[in-house]
DNA sequence: CATAAGTTTTCGGTATGCCTAAATACTACG
DNA sequence: CGTAGTATTTAGGCATACCGAAAACTTATG
């Protein structure tokens, strides 16, 4: 059944599940290229590929879009993805900036065994330290209820759940900025002519406001919440 | 200085040094193939590459050994391999028997930034769960005062203190007959017409032969003692 | 609805690392 | 000391995964 995937294979599958984790339109060979920084051309031949091996839907000049098995695939590697960020942080202190490089080198490399024993070391967690979901090894996804701080009106208030872990030098500004998971924020207002947003931060003894640049903004999901400043949401687990 | 070795580059140098690691005379090419699983040719081709990169001495025909570099190298891959090894028994439940493969496809993934912060994880450990020398991040090879028990003649004593770890059936059968690290041993004799090593294992209320295979006796090596049976060593660390 | 603009695929080519088969160099024995 | 036998290298090929350039297709626009 599980005929050992190249590497390459398996980061095109993780890329392609990637593209609709978060949103709902199928991934274009273009797209794929670039995330891959590969060349276009590179990317016909592999999804060929790819399609022969079941894991991919694909159509010439059409989106590419995972199979039933390619799903399966893509959340085995996601789920290693994120189980050795959460070792990575929490056994060996590694910061959250730091973990995501390092995890993708060795998410090719370890074996099943390996990936169940270390969930079990570390508990079976369901988030990894950025917040995003870890799928169970049945290939089940965690519920997240969020949404990018983006998308919120003025009003909204919550508590950051989410901070994609794509871009560390994002990560480490946050962090400088003392912005972390589990920070409560309240959209204030955006500024004018498309202006960054600014979020109220509820922090123990104070609040203070903070401008959110659209990359951040894009990058920072909040667990939905009351619209009303002020009131903020029960603390999750 | 270090313009990142392939896989195959990481396994050749290790191979390489493994060879000479217990003994003196160079490794062939042909020898080199066997170990590797791959063809002569291949060995050939590869080795070329080798030298180009400045990892090994080598004139056709001849043998081939390690450069200053090489051996750096080498090490480098020693010291992951046995680190991983540990934290992999340590750590994560796995028996002795069941970490050498999976070490190996680690080896090639992980950052120096992991093994270091793996190794101060560990407590610096300077032996894995075979009794192997893990060398430092420097290079320097702890000291192993041990001989193969198939060399120790009629009346040495000592402790178990390195089994090798290339064969898993040979330390599952070991660990079946209850023979570990820090197992205390005398050699009583040897079977006539070349037939097996016995050792006298002292346990705890008592004591029992065993027959070594030669394979086995190859595998295991024992910590010099006094050459008088019923004394044995000082207990090590 | 034709054509320009943009996207995707196809078509040679490159680099690794492996293979088998054939040629070449060593070595050891009669 | 020559030659048979073994060890090693060379030669030609295969698979993967990448590239740039050119051809084929889609889409958007006048």
């Amino acid at each position: 059944m599980k005929s050992q995937l190249s590497s390459s294979t398996e980061d095109y599958v993780k890329t392609i599940y990637a593209f609709t984790e978060w949103q709902d339109a199928p991934i274009t060979s273009s797209q794929l290229a670039a995330r891959l920084g590969v060349a276009n051309s590179s990317v016909s031949e592999m999804v060929r590929k790819l399609k022969d091996l079941g894991l991919v839907d694909h159509r010439p000049y059409g989106a590419v879009r995972l199979t039933e098995e390619g799903r399966r695939v893509a959340l085995t590697m996601v789920r290693r993805h994120r189980l050795l960020e959460t070792f990575l942080v929490n056994e060996l202190g590694y910061s959250w900036d730091e973990v995501h490089v390092e995890a993708e080198l060795l998410e090719h490399a370890v074996s099943d065994l390996f990936v169940e024993r270390l969930a079990a070391k570390l508990g079976d967690p369901s988030r990894d330290p950025h917040g995003d979901p870890i799928p169970t090894a049945e290939g089940a996804v965690p519920r997240i209820d969020a949404h990018r701080l983006s998308e919120l009106d003025p009003g909204h208030a919550g508590r950051i759940t989410r901070i994609s872990d794509e871009n560390p030098d994002l990560l480490r500004y946050l962090a400088q900025e003392r912005i972390f998971l589990d920070t409560d924020v309240t959209v204030v207002r955006r500024k004018p002519f498309g202006g960054p947003l600014v979020v109220r931060i509820d922090e123990g003894g104070g609040s203070r406001d903070f401008d959110v640049a659209d990359e951040v903004a894009d990058a920072v999901w909040v667990r939905s919440g009351p619209a009303h400043p002020g009131c903020t949401l029960e603390p999750g687990t």
